[in-house]
DNA sequence: CTCTGAATAAGACTGAGTGTCAAAATCGGG
DNA sequence: CCCGATTTTGACACTCAGTCTTATTCAGAG
């Protein structure tokens, strides 16, 4: 991995030794399910890795897969903040790319190389992959919650959870290639990736299978 | 519940034995869960009622969570299955629809009654919740590459998880409604409802934000 | 009826996750 | 600087999902 960042001074110092422990914890969750796999790693590993009890690992994480998934975390948590702080204009899907870039732009430098880390665990571990997949579910759940508050809409609104749907699903098609290339290019690539995205979406609904038989069985890998 | 169909006679003895403890078990877990909770009820308990042992639980179903959504299952199976065997004509979106239209007309007559309660169940308890979406998600990458199949692209088409996502997550839209009526109108109102949430979708790419102050901080609860 | 191969039961075992309790670190007030 | 209250922590015990191993049962073939 690479040494941390320094932690923010004006924090009390009791509240910095929780977030090095916390750290702690999910930089070696990362680094040991990436070397010995997710289930051939225990608890107390990850614990005794850290220097702390495995009690202590669950005072700061709700179950093992948490730890290993902090920046995905944390990039969602920073998407409802800002949603939350965000006046509305204009196209809705518009404004949730605006919101996840302006929430992408603000998080710590340090987030893109443990976001392209967790995300290759995840592609590996299902395990990850299903708790990353609830937690992408709760996140659109509240993302729903929050339009329909904002909007003076329904909640019952079927066009809330697509938009909200959608929202997070170009996101995460588009920082696939981009965490397969190792993140190259960095945050700003990303954004470039998410911005074509979201544009690719209104020409997904008229796409169109070729007429019957141009091709019968199978158009057989190369049309 | 209810009591079973009867099992098709043309099937070996021992396979219909199989298939009888398979749905003891689904069903046991689907009332145990229903009134205990799922967390309140052991595997053990569940085995006991379908009077079987645990490991033959395990033989039949992959986790604990598994036996108590199989009619969630056979939905996503009969959709994939419905797909192989297609000829796509026309947008793929309308042909996605169809697809599961149907694969929904050919369950066995007794799918409602079962999704509903399965439907009710999940919605309770977060274990179970986790295990559908990440069937869905697994039935979605499925999709994904049928589609690139049958059309000829590549499976890195930003458009085909797009579309498969929306088709799923439109039949879901459409199915929560209907099952917190019990399943009023029966199978045809659910496909009346799918239908609706289909046609919805693109107009929801269309929603947009009322002009910056019309009605500033919020618009609290009626516009 | 017996033989065979598959299905099943029984139960030991691993590890995640929870709860309890006592020791230790931290903090406020004197 | 010290003392008592509060919070944080580690050690330990416990439950149960899920795996594995071994022994038993049973449907069907000869």
């Amino acid at each position: 991995m690479r040494s941390r960042p320094p932690l923010d001074r004006s924090l009390p110092l009791r509240e910095r030794k929780k977030l090095r422990t916390r750290r702690a914890l999910a930089d070696a969750a990362l680094r040991l399910f990436a070397e010995k796999g997710f289930d051939g790693t225990t608890l107390e590993e990850v614990a005794e890795e850290a220097e702390v009890s495995k009690s202590t690992f669950f005072r700061f994480f709700p179950a093992k897969e948490a730890a290993a998934v902090e920046a995905e975390t944390e990039l969602w948590t920073a998407y409802l903040d800002e949603l939350a702080r965000r006046d509305l204009a204009g196209p809705v899907l518009g404004e949730l790319h605006q919101t996840l870039a302006v929430a992408i732009a603000g998080l710590d430098p340090d987030w893109d190389e443990r976001f392209v880390a967790t995300r290759l665990l995840v592609a590996r571990e299902s395990a990850l992959l299903k708790y990353v997949e609830h937690n992408r579910a709760r996140i659109r759940n509240q993302v729903v919650a929050s339009l329909a508050s904002k909007l003076g809409l329904e909640p019952e609104d079927l066009r809330l959870p697509v938009l909200a749907e959608l929202a997070t699903t170009a996101f995460t098609l588009a920082a696939r290639p981009w965490v397969y290339q190792d993140g190259r290019g960095g945050r700003q690539a990303l954004l470039e990736r998410h911005r074509e995205a979201i544009k690719a979406i209104p020409g997904s609904l008229e796409l169109t299978a070729p007429p019957r038989d141009a091709n019968r069985d199978r158009p057989d890998r190369r049309g």
